[in-house]
DNA sequence: ACCTGAACACCGTTCAAGT
DNA sequence: ACCTGAACACCGTTCAAGT
């Protein structure tokens, strides 16, 4: 009992091992770059061993999506716990999201990679499921405190739009900002370009704006906001981000 | 010089016909799915003769991304003939990536797969210029039409925005919205969604109303400026959009 | 029960030989 | 001058043999 209980332990630790090693290769060297040779080697296990994990190269990408979707996930869980209204509950979503990116700014180019192409095809039924689910979760998180705000009055849904739409549009701003930091040339060589979290908070709060979502960014300090949600959810992560600047 | 040029244009032909080949494969079966050797086979070309054309892998990919993007600033170019009020004129650039989306889908998913991770460094330095000349491009026309609002007085900027940030912010809503289509499980199994067309206007439109860019979706009846923009520049594409449903 | 690494098939890339 | 396909190195994946 005691015995497989360390066996166990050892084979997730072993796991852990093999997906850092395997994440600072997909970083320096992108998809191609990452190979289940140069893995077991660099890891000093064999590839008998590296296949007991994952059963596929797209496998091994997958799990490294699924460890980044589960520490979001976890951060978004801690941001649900901000009291105050509808719209400083989801800008409190989009606060976790930032420590996120800022965090682990090599984590979403796994799922990216993922996410792409006919990847998934290849990788196991369950990790497929589970990215799923955590995907589905924190979406489902957002399209209620929309709902929320609809039924306290802060928002008026118009045609077309329901809170899937909004959630929906929230999350590709999100997406369409983090990607487009990953190009290598920058679409403008103007030196004024916004950080990406700033442009990600600030197209967001525009597009609310815009649906009339209460309290519009120039009726309240989301910038008060934001240092609240920071101290009394995220003050460990806080604190990691302004050192490492 | 005859044969020269009859020699040069088979060689066109020829690359075409790779392209043409190789954009099957890669919609058919990922990144993984396309190869040179395969390539090769399927079209009745040695492996020389292909290498002839794309000195590398990533470099084949690329090549169908830069027909992707200069199938798409044609389509921009000519949107930008549009006469109108500044909003009328994005809002005619965004009719044009309309067009490209429902004509050419799968052209987005090789431009998609070439942008991420470091395949770029593998193409070939002239088609990575090419690509991001075009991409600039394309860029540029949106910031000058922020810019011609600013000083039409129909768009205020406030802090943090420049027009850079502003034509940044439509293209971060465009590309996430059309990478949220390519998921294969969608994040609401709600029916109601909308076509990721819908969703991508809609969502500009409601990011330029929370801007305060006059004349606000409110004021003005852009689906009748669609109409237009469709009837006076697009009207052969649109004739086939409606055909093929 | 777990781990290993030889073995196999396939792919990216090159280049000497052929036309 | 252009094209070919054998040759090479590397990689994904499997599995018989070892502990």
């Amino acid at each position: 009992m005691s015995t497989t209980t360390r066996k166990q332990r050892e084979i997730r630790q072993r796991e852990a091992y093999l997906l850092d090693v395997a994440r600072k290769m997909l970083m320096e060297q992108g998809f191609a770059g990452l190979s289940m040779d140069r893995l077991a080697e660099a890891t000093e296990y064999s590839k008998g061993t590296v296949y007991q994990h994952f059963s596929t190269k797209e496998d091994l990408v997958a799990a490294l999506a699924v460890q980044s979707i589960e520490n979001r996930r976890e951060l978004f869980e801690r941001a649900l716990a901000f009291q105050g209204r509808p719209r400083e509950r989801v800008f409190a979503l989009g606060v976790a999201d930032e420590v996120f990116g800022r965090l682990h700014p090599q984590y979403y180019k796994a799922e990216m990679v993922i996410r792409l192409a006919n990847l998934q095809d290849r990788a196991d039924v369950q990790r497929r499921k589970l990215l799923q689910e955590r995907d589905r979760e924190c979406a489902g998180w957002v399209r209620e405190i929309v709902a929320a705000a609809v039924a306290a009055g802060d928002l008026t849904l118009g045609e077309p739009w329901s809170p899937e739409g909004i959630a929906a549009a929230i999350f590709a701003i999100a997406v369409g900002t983090h990607l487009g930091q990953l190009h290598c040339e920058p679409l403008f060589d103007d030196v004024q370009a916004l950080h990406p979290c700033c442009l990600k908070r600030e197209s967001v709060a525009m597009m609310l704006d815009g649906f009339g979502w209460r309290p519009l960014h120039t009726e309240w300090d989301y910038d008060a906001t934001r240092i609240r949600v920071m101290e009394s959810i995220f003050p460990e992560e806080w604190r990691r981000i302004r050192e490492e600047g």
